[in-house]
RNA sequence: CGGGGCGUAGCGCAGUUUGGCUAGCGCGCCGGCUUUGGGUGCCGGAGGUCCCCGGUUCGAAUCCGGGCGCCCCGACCA
């Protein structure tokens, strides 16, 4: 097994190399497709099931709508037509036959659903409306990478309808606060929740919500999206209820998502130079415990307290690997193990046995210095609190490492070289045409304006008028 | 869509300039021995439409013409 490219030397190689060498997923033999492999799909499957779970205990269902749009539906909302047109993939040929009306292949759907919402909702009594639904979808992106922007892509989206704009946004807040959580607590990994501008905005959208990432080489990654889409909609495909004075009302509905671009973040948030670490929460494996002996009679005694050490920690409700390949070194499975950023590995061997301990490794602190003695009793605490303690250790450095990369700029200069290897705050109270000339001059876009405001105002960093709002820049993927 | 690179074993590549013997190497894979507390070593073996089509030639991975595909950088995009 050969060594990935050092994140020094070339960041993106370096991020190919990893996918493929920790096996999460590796090119398909279409353009910009990927097979996610078992042990990345399992890590989505973690993600899923984690989201699912918040997704309900919010009052959402999920439900399951057709991969095919027909044409016509995409183009009843004008903005959402224009943003979406370049990159459809359209069905012409059905059965051998040129299909009547040409089918989209999904995009994203808010519009085939607009137009199920529109049938399902008759009365006041039928909202608010709150579904999601885990699905494919297909956009034919012109420059594709593995997880962060491929052709076909996993995500959920979840798309509700309701009575008033206070209750459609409030909905679309709190889902923003639901991906935050995820992201902090679940994948440790720290992020910047605010508004998009106009100009990054959802198309079809009224406002935009987002989550962003600072990357390991300090670029900005959108993690989820959250969107109150107005009434666009429900104006273009006719949701509309009666209110309690028997009068008809449009509805107020939103749309929110994240996808398999989150393994993405997962990946360039926490890795290194030898490998992924998964966050322990998520980690498709929590704990791998490595055997290592000589003779037979060797093998016989470490296997009996592997074996042991295997049963009491999965009993304990930790996802536990055994490592039991013959003809490999200890410290070929140690590296590839690392590899796959399994965050405890647990070695035994013969003079383990003898006292009745184990070594445990972090992933997180490479080498000797990562390494404890532990004894066999109380093995489950320990292993618990430690993964607690990874966790925290992985969204910590992350936290420090984009506090330590986002400077808070007041002269354009200062901002040129801020956003160079960075992200910069600054105030702002430019156009849509201010902030494409910004992104024309410095590759840079505004990622979105923090819900964590300082308050008052300030001179806009680039037209200089008094502006009262903060924004973040950064470049991004 | 613009620029660059590449297509030869599962993966990474050499060979192509200057056509010629049975198409090679490393990793991985299979078998055996050896080794095992930080990427063991040795021996043997399996594995090929040299991207595709056409042409030139006694002879094409190699030369000529056409096509296809993928990757990277940029523009676009969320």
């Amino acid at each position: 097994m050969q060594k990935v490219t050092p994140r020094s030397e070339d960041y993106a190689r370096w991020y190919t190399d990893v996918i493929q060498m920790a096996d999460l997923a590796t090119y398909a033999p279409v353009r910009g497709c990927m097979v996610i492999k078992p042990y990345g799909y399992a890590l989505w499957e973690n993600l899923q099931r984690s989201l699912d779970r918040r997704f309900k205990e919010t009052g959402h269902e999920n439900a399951y709508f057709p991969l095919f749009i027909p044409e016509s539906f995409i183009k009843k909302e004008a903005e959402h037509v224009e943003g979406f047109s370049p990159e459809l993939a359209v069905v012409t040929v059905g059965g051998g036959e040129v299909l009547e009306e040409p089918l989209i292949v999904r995009p994203t759907s808010e519009t085939i659903i607009g137009h199920m919402f529109a049938q399902w909702i008759n009365s006041y009594r039928d909202l608010p409306l709150l579904i999601n639904q885990w699905a494919n979808v297909v956009r034919w992106e012109k420059r594709p990478r593995l997880f962060l922007r491929t052709t076909e892509f996993l995500w959920q989206e979840g798309h509700t309808a309701h009575a008033t704009s206070e209750e459609a946004e409030a909905e679309t807040i709190q889902i923003l606060g639901i991906y935050r959580e995820f992201a902090e607590e679940q994948a440790a990994i720290p992020v910047t929740p605010g508004k998009k501008s106009e100009s990054e905005k959802f198309a079809g959208a009224l406002h935009s919500y987002t989550i962003e990432a600072m990357m390991g080489d300090k670029r900005a990654l959108q993690s989820a999206t959250s969107h109150n889409l107005g009434q666009n909609f429900a104006k273009a495909f006719e949701i509309k209820y009666l209110d309690t004075s028997n009068q008809q009302q449009y509805c107020h509905t939103t749309s929110w998502g994240m996808s398999t671009r989150m393994v993405g973040a997962i990946i360039m948030v926490h890795g290194d130079d030898m490998g992924l670490k998964m966050p322990p929460r998520l980690a498709p494996v929590q704990v791998v415990i490595v055997p290592i002996y000589k003779t037979d009679e060797e093998r016989a005694a470490v296997m009996a307290m592997a074996n042991e050490t295997h049963e009491t920690l999965r009993n304990a409700g930790f996802r536990v690997k055994m490592d039991n390949r013959d003809g490999l070194t200890p410290g070929f499975k140690f590296n590839d193990w690392e590899m796959r950023g399994v965050p405890i590995r647990v070695e035994i061997g013969p003079k383990d046995v003898q006292n009745r301990q184990v070594v445990l490794a972090r992933r997180d602190q490479p080498g000797k210095e990562g390494k404890l003695f532990m004894g066999v009793d109380g093995l489950a605490e320990n292993v618990s609190s430690l993964l607690e303690s990874i966790h925290q250790s992985l969204f910590n450095s992350a936290l420090a490492f984009q506090k330590a990369n986002t400077r808070e700029v007041e002269t354009y200069d200062a901002f040129k070289e801020a956003v160079q290897s960075g992200f910069a705050l600054a105030w702002w109270a430019g156009s849509r045409e201010d902030e494409a000339a910004v992104k024309e001059e410095t590759k840079a876009t505004i990622r979105c304006i923090p819900f964590d405001q300082p308050g008052g105002s300030g001179k806009c960093v680039y037209t200089g008028k008094e502006a009262k709002e903060v924004a973040l820049f950064a470049r991004a993927y």
